[in-house]
RNA sequence: GGUGACGUGACCGAGUGGCUAGGUAGAGGUCUGCAAAACCUCCUACGGCGGUUCGAAUCCGCCCGUCACCUCCA
């Protein structure tokens, strides 16, 4: 079985076929680095993490772009508009720059806590402005682009009469321009430009005030707030990428005028074959979104209380409870789900611990290979003890494979867990099962738990205080002469780089300096 | 108004035309110096009303309710 996923563009689920395997090519719209990270925009981040860890163990060469977006859009769509990025940078009275490059620094920190693998290329927007005003001239050789006063718009209308054989604009959220246009109030301030209401700013002209500006043929400006994911995509993945994704936010009008500036350009694909989206996370059933405020900003989060939350959640339990949810339904935080998701976590980390101690008493030797999809199931002398035990091992790829659906592979993983535990208790049903397909439903578990689930251990032991406990237990067996315990109680901590230190003050600690 | 989701047991959350995930919580039990963990058992649901069907929570229709997108948003 191999893996499928939901294709936005057909609304259907297909199986996925790289254009060139074994290279697959994985594009995320990134953040926006002119505010702090909220848990809203962690989800998309943890399922394309999910994903291409997943693409990786499938045997997949993945090249994952998420790109940095520190071209400060416009607040508003009036020329006038203050950038966002600029009306921070003037809050803080600091470089618009470095106000990008605080926030990218703050988002790498949070995406790495949540155990997402850095992307293979970040790019910055403002990194490939050249590469925009490329795109932009293709569109306008093409003729669906005009300039007016220095910016340049996608003539909207004028694209859907030259392509309605690839699809018209509105074709991915599945719109006609005719319901838009219905829905569009006409004459809204700083739209005169714009030759119909639909059209897209592709490069803006900045007002004089404007301090994010680059040069380009048509005059000073800004790129437009579609236009670096279809640049950069394009430069990195090529023309056609296999997978496009970003939030279920992002599917219009963002989505839709890259697939559009693409079509348009010199390019003339869809940018991507699947795009695939996200669902939203909610807080008492409402979206959580910066306008709203209802936002709990992931720094806040794991340290807690924050917000709607009485108490903080590490970022692997965070990772979980996303996880817990499939990636296109909404979810819902609360504390109920969070502690209830801290207590799953734990007893998956609790699973890894029990297979180390499992392999050591059964001396196992961990050789037996696995195919991709879960370990072997042919051979002919297993027992049935061994075989049910291989079959629950081969659940979470399959699930996995219908759509990433993480939940099932979860529960799978639990279901595994369940046997593990009871022949761990039961010497005479783990000789049955045998060391060979116990190595192999233990390494499916340590797999898929930790690199495709991308689940590591948190340490919750407070490492001095044990140190502390340890000394006093030193202290104690040396009031009592026991110096064989002693010798064993020194000897561990140096093995772990410490020694100690009998002072006239009392026993004490410091790291060794051999 | 247009488009698209969704309503599941105490909570979170999968899924499916019949075999009734999983996590958490609760009850009882095994184990245990205490405790924990683990295991076993129990609590077993699909908004309402119709229809299709041998059979629907799952398909269809209507109704009620909730949400999202159509403006920046992951």
């Amino acid at each position: 079985m191999s893996l499928s996923l939901y294709n936005t563009l057909t609304r259907k689920k297909e199986e996925f076929q790289p254009l060139h395997a074994p290279q697959v090519g994985v594009y995320l719209c990134g953040p926006t680095v002119y505010s702090e990270a909220h848990l809203g925009n962690a989800r998309g981040p943890v399922v394309f993490d999910v994903l291409t860890r997943y693409l990786r163990h499938l045997g997949y060469q993945v090249r994952y772009v998420r790109n940095i977006t520190d071209v400060g859009h416009l607040e508003s769509d009036a020329d006038t508009g203050e950038d966002k990025m600029e009306k921070a940078a003037r809050a803080a009275r600091i470089e618009p720059m470095q106000v990008a490059q605080h926030f990218t620094n703050r988002y790498r920190q949070h995406m790495l806590a949540l155990g997402c693998l850095p992307p293979d290329i970040e790019p910055q927007a403002s990194g490939h402005i050249i590469e925009q005003v490329q795109v932009i001239e293709e569109i306008i050789a093409n003729g669906l682009a005009y300039e007016v006063n220095g910016s340049v718009y996608f003539d909207v209308p004028g694209y859907n009469e030259q392509h309605d054989k690839e699809g018209r604009y509105g074709k991915l959220a599945n719109r006609s321009i005719e319901d838009q246009l219905a829905g569009t109030r006409v004459g809204l301030e700083g739209q005169s430009e714009k030759r119909s209401p639909l059209d897209f700013a592709l490069w803006k002209k900045a007002s004089p005030e404007h301090i994010m500006r680059w040069p380009s043929p048509w005059g000073e400006g800004f790129p437009g707030w579609h236009l670096e994911c279809s640049a950069m995509s394009r430069k990195y993945l090529g023309e056609l990428s296999d997978i496009h994704g970003g939030g279920l936010d992002l599917m219009f009008p963002h989505h839709e005028c890259e697939i559009a500036q693409s079509q348009g350009s010199h390019a003339h694909t869809d940018e991507a074959r699947f795009w695939v989206h996200n669902n939203m996370i909610t807080v008492n059933g409402t979206k959580m979104s910066k306008s709203l405020g209802n936002f709990v900003l992931l720094g806040d989060l794991f340290t807690g209380p924050t917000g709607p939350l009485a108490f903080g959640y590490s970022p692997m339990v965070v990772r979980f409870f996303l996880m817990q949810a499939h990636y296109r339904s909404p979810v819902d935080v609360s504390d109920d789900a969070l502690q209830a998701a801290r207590k799953g976590y734990r007893k998956l980390m609790n699973g890894l611990r029990l297979l180390d101690k499992l392999d050591v008493s059964g001396s196992l030797s961990v050789g037996s290979e696995e195919n991709k999809n879960g370990p072997a199931t042919d051979s002919q002398q297993l027992t049935a003890e061994a075989t049910q035990l291989l079959q629950l091992a081969a659940k979470p790829a399959e699930f996995l494979n219908d759509d990433l659906n993480t939940p099932r592979a979860m529960a799978a993983l639990f279901d595994l867990l369940k046997r593990f535990n009871t022949l761990a208790a039961n010497p005479a049903a783990l000789a049955e099962v045998g060391p060979e397909a116990l190595a192999a439903a233990a390494g499916t578990y340590r797999t898929f738990v930790q690199d495709v689930l991308g689940l590591r251990d948190e340490p919750r032991a407070n490492a001095e205080q044990l140190l502390d406990l340890t000394l006093s237990f030193y202290s104690e067996a040396k009031a009592d002469k026991a110096y064989d315990k002693v010798d064993v109680i020194r000897a561990a901590l140096k093995s772990q780089g410490i020694v100690i230190k009998d002072t006239k003050a009392g026993v004490e600690w410091a790291y060794s300096e051999e």
